[in-house]
DNA sequence: CAGCCATAGTTGCGTACTCAAGTGTAGCGC
DNA sequence: GCGCTACACTTGAGTACGCAACTATGGCTG
């Protein structure tokens, strides 16, 4: 019958922990940049992959990858930020079907002072409530969860060239 | 300035861990629980949570704050669970303001049989990633985390009592 | 009792996504 | 060259929320 089932073993608390202290901080810190700098938590990591990518710019299928979306939700999330012009499309010369992504200079601004709230957020909410080697321990373990279906997939900076 | 800063210390990696993570393996057993019981994950959840609840039925904005939604959203969410027969509506007598959501018979079968695809899908995902005692830290770690702005408030169970 | 603020819940509207179906291009075997 | 599957991306339709504004009730203070 698995009536009186639904058990919660000790095992879950964890994963428990995980979802709510998820959902809880990503609220806040979305709902803080929304405020302040107009973002999305995803905008904002978008702009924070590409200003780490070469030439400030990465493929789409890429990008989705990295901060876990579909295609079409990449689609939509750069058409806001091309809107607000922070990033612009650049096509492979290589290959016509990708487009890059292209952080702005107008873009990399916005992220530099929206990186301020973040940091504040994520350090408030997040960073400050463990120890140094607490930190570490935890990006460790976090570490080995999965990132897509297929696992983890650190690296795929090959685009076309 | 601030412009080749934007910057990705040590420190903030598991910050990242975690954001991806949850972002993966939540797409994934909400894309399980869909296919093979037509529930959302935050569906899931709040069976489980009702399961747990004396006389299986919480207020429901006590219910709200467990998965972490707002009142709007929960109303919407349950209006699914009504609909579909799983839980229903109770009105409280010593309080007209608030109502009950319940858990039916055919709910908690429901979630004894989604239960099976869940728990497996979290075994897989989450738990089979780290030992008995990594679990342990884990769930003390996670547990300091705050789960609202209000930070952490477990016990609510005294509804109009 | 009247007046007032707090609380529980709902509703309108906007948004950030997903999935499925479509377009255009690449690279393959022949 | 002609088809064929694979890929990068876009588009249409639908969904799961959040926020702000609303109603209705409760408890408090005079």
């Amino acid at each position: 019958m698995a009536v009186a089932a639904i058990p919660a073993p000790r095992q879950l608390e964890s994963w428990v922990s995980f979802l709510r202290a998820h959902a809880a901080i990503t609220r806040e810190l979305s709902a803080q940049l929304q405020r302040e700098h107009d973002l999305t938590l995803n905008d904002y990591e978008v702009l924070l992959h590409l200003s780490h990518a070469e030439d400030g710019r990465m493929r789409r299928v890429d990008l989705a990858e990295r901060v876990v979306l579909t295609a079409s939700g990449i689609t939509r999330l750069l058409e806001g930020l091309e809107r607000a012009g922070y990033v612009c499309k650049e096509s492979c010369a290589a290959d016509a079907r990708v487009s890059y992504a292209a952080l702005t200079d107008k873009g990399r601004k916005k992220l530099g002072s929206a990186a301020e709230t973040h940091l504040r957020g994520v350090d408030e909410l997040f960073v400050s409530r463990y120890s140094g080697s607490e930190l570490t321990a935890l990006a460790e373990l976090l570490g080995r969860l999965p990132v897509t279906g297929a696992d983890c997939k650190p690296e795929s900076d090959t685009p076309c060239s």
